[in-house]
RNA sequence: GCGCUUGUAGCUCAGCUGGAUAGAGUAUCGGCCUCCGAAGCCGAAGGUCAUGGGUUCGACUCCCAUCAAGCGCGCCA
């Protein structure tokens, strides 16, 4: 419809242009949007305003010319110039009811459009290191990264969903180290345990796992676990010292073998933890990348190749840095250290190459507001490798906070001191979960109401929209009870008769679905499909309470039924692409037969 | 100290590219079930858009400064 409209304009212009009226080399940009006000017709532009300048013209006096120019349209009842001057076109009414019948006949398909213009993007999200299960900090970055890949791919993009799971390093070293004491423990030899470990009962778990395995293989005695290792911070030494001690014992106490398998059943158990935990809260991926397959291959050695060939790499103090500065930012950063490990902005660039070398042509990536430092070297890595810095795109997800009883609910990183993910989705279910993540912006910080969460009522927004859903259906199976029929050709044939100001704002509502969809996608903001949907929702309430939608008059009756049928098929898709279910009852034993 | 992000109604937040009278929810107050689910609806009230300058015909929106909050500034991951 915009297309349409912005056609009708272009015309105009070009006569004016013809004619002389307008200045040859003018090209205006031809914007239209939604009124906020039904007042003001259905859409509006601006133009007349942003000529006012270039034309040194009053702004209403061009918006008159334009009007004066604009040739009749089937789907155009009148233009008002309006304002400063803009000018407001309304719709026929007809035009309007059409979106029914569109929506209808498309079903959940309505609103796919080719906004991403088939672009291949690697939309990168989560990525939490596999050293514990995902906690509800992880949560937010999870249903923003799931529900903005669920709208690109329904705007054309071609999205591929990946988690970098940062199998390598010394966190890796440090959980694996960690298992093992635990592991000896388990075995009945008693260890004071790092305060740099990971605490969590997880580890212990896996330990478990560990001795049902191997039995006592792995037993070692308490003194030779703490040969030669440095203090501990509690004991007036450095923790880092101490664990990275006790890493080199457990590597050579074990031997290369027995160190790896102690790895590999730590790394394979919380990471199916976490593809878990994730499955349960409906977000999925099509790659979990290995950060350990770029170091294994050749892929971090070439690409740093590439960098020294271009005259990228330098060397000082023995490390080898990237010359970051020179793309702008702040310091250079180190690629190998002096022991000659290759750092983790090593495999950062490494994976950055990677996926454009497997031929997408976008790379997004949504990191949690704490990693803000690492946008300018990752553009300055995409610039030194001829990637165009403005096909990676850095989102920062701000934290959330839980509250609890109106307090804020405080956690400890260490020592597991976290609600886990999972307790959430345990706690408030997946929809309200997947939904308040993401019904406010990304950008903005989230207080995560729990018990708003949990509340079962229109309080709570999930509830609120899926209790329109509901209620749809409901009078669905109204119908059916009485042994009426749905007849959609019916319906299709009477809406000349929804007339109502509250079917009104429903045509204006569902009929500027796509439009959201576009922005959400353009703007990688979830939170506006969020409140679209509350909106709805809530003119669907309004229409519901102030009309009778079964009613006696057939051709009426089918009429609203289509115009419900259509809303029903917006929310639904929407609430799915938030990763929320909708569903056909709010009843709660109607629910538990529906599981 | 430098950098990034944020500051809008009592509270939680929207506000598109600079555009029309700054909007929702919640809390408060007042109404609506003989009627498809009242888990709902309708109405009232609530604002110096952090502050001060600037650009503009026009600023919540852009620029500068100040204040406040969060985060980041390693041969850590």
């Amino acid at each position: 419809m915009i297309r349409h409209l912005q056609e009708l304009l272009e015309k105009a212009v070009d006569d004016l242009q013809r004619k002389g009226i307008f200045p040859k080399e003018l090209e205006p940009q031809i914007f239209f949007e939604r009124t906020r006000s039904k007042e003001h017709g259905d859409f509006a532009t601006n133009m007349a305003l942003t000529l006012a300048k270039p034309l040194k013209k009053n702004p209403r006096e061009i918006a008159q010319l334009i009007a004066d120019e604009l040739i009749e349209s089937l789907h155009v009842a009148k233009v008002e110039i309006a304002g400063p001057g803009f000018l407001n076109f309304f719709l026929t009414e007809n035009c309007r009811r059409q979106i029914v019948k569109q929506i209808l006949k498309l079903g959940d398909s309505f609103g796919e459009n080719d906004f991403g213009n088939n672009k291949h993007v690697t939309v990168e999200y989560v990525s939490a290191n596999p050293t514990g299960p995902l906690h509800v900090g992880h949560g937010r970055g999870a249903a923003y990264g799931a529900s903005l890949s669920n709208i690109l791919e329904k705007c054309g993009y071609k999205v591929h969903r990946e988690y970098y799971v940062n199998d390598n390093g010394r966190q890796m070293d440090i959980l694996a180290t960690s298992v093992w004491l635990r592991y000896i423990e388990l075995c009945g030899n008693p260890v004071v345990f790092p305060s740099n470990g990971y605490q969590g009962d997880y580890i212990v778990d896996i330990a478990r796992k560990v001795r049902k395995k191997y039995g006592d293989k792995f037993l070692f005695t308490g003194q030779e676990l703490f040969e030669g290792v440095p203090a501990d911070e509690k004991d007036g030494g450095d923790k880092e010292l101490h664990i990275d001690g006790l890493i080199a014992n457990a590597k050579h106490l074990l031997g290369k073998e027995s160190y790896d398998k102690v790895f590999q059943i730590a790394l394979k158990n919380i990471l199916k933890g976490i593809k878990q935990d994730l499955e349960k809260f409906n977000v999925e991926f099509d790659t979990w990348f290995s950060e350990k397959q770029l170091h294994e291959g050749d892929t971090i050695d070439r690409v740093l190749k590439i960098l020294k060939d271009k005259g990228y790499l330098y060397e000082k103090d023995g490390a080898l840095w990237f010359m970051a500065t020179h793309f702008g930012d702040d310091l250079d950063r180190v690629v190998q250290r002096e022991n000659g490990q290759k750092t983790y902005f090593a495999s950062d660039i490494a994976y950055l190459m990677n996926k454009f070398e497997r031929g997408f042509e976008g790379a997004l990536y949504a990191f949690g507001a704490d990693h803000h430092g690492y946008i300018p070297r990752l553009k300055a890595a995409a610039k030194g490798l001829d990637i165009n810095p403005d096909d990676i795109e850095i989102v920062l997800i701000q934290f959330a906070n839980l509250i609890k009883d109106g307090k804020k609910v405080q956690m400890g990183t260490r020592k597991g001191l976290f609600v886990t993910l999972s307790q959430l989705v345990d706690d408030v279910g997946v929809d309200a979960a997947r939904f308040f993540y993401v019904m406010r912006s990304h950008d903005q910080h989230l207080d995560f109401d729990l018990d708003l969460a949990k509340s079962q009522n229109s309080e709570n927004p999930v509830f609120y929209i899926q209790y329109a859903h509901a209620r749809i259906c409901s009078i669905f199976d109204k119908l059916e009870q009485q042994g009426l029929q749905h007849n959609k050709e019916i319906g299709n044939a009477s809406l000349a008769l929804l007339t109502e100001d509250q079917e009104q704002d429903l045509f204006r509502s569902i009929s500027s679905y796509p439009e959201i969809l576009t922005a959400a996608a353009r703007t990688r903001s979830p939170h506006l499909v969020a409140n679209f949907l509350r909106e709805l929702a809530q003119n669907f309430h309004s229409y519901y309470n102030a009309h009778q939608v079964s009613v006696d008059d057939e051709n009426l009756r089918n009429a609203r039924l289509n115009l419900s049928k259509a809303t029903k098929i917006i929310i639904a898709d929407g609430l799915k692409l938030l990763g929320a279910s909708a569903p056909t009852s709010m009843f709660s034993e109607d629910i538990k037969q529906t599981q």
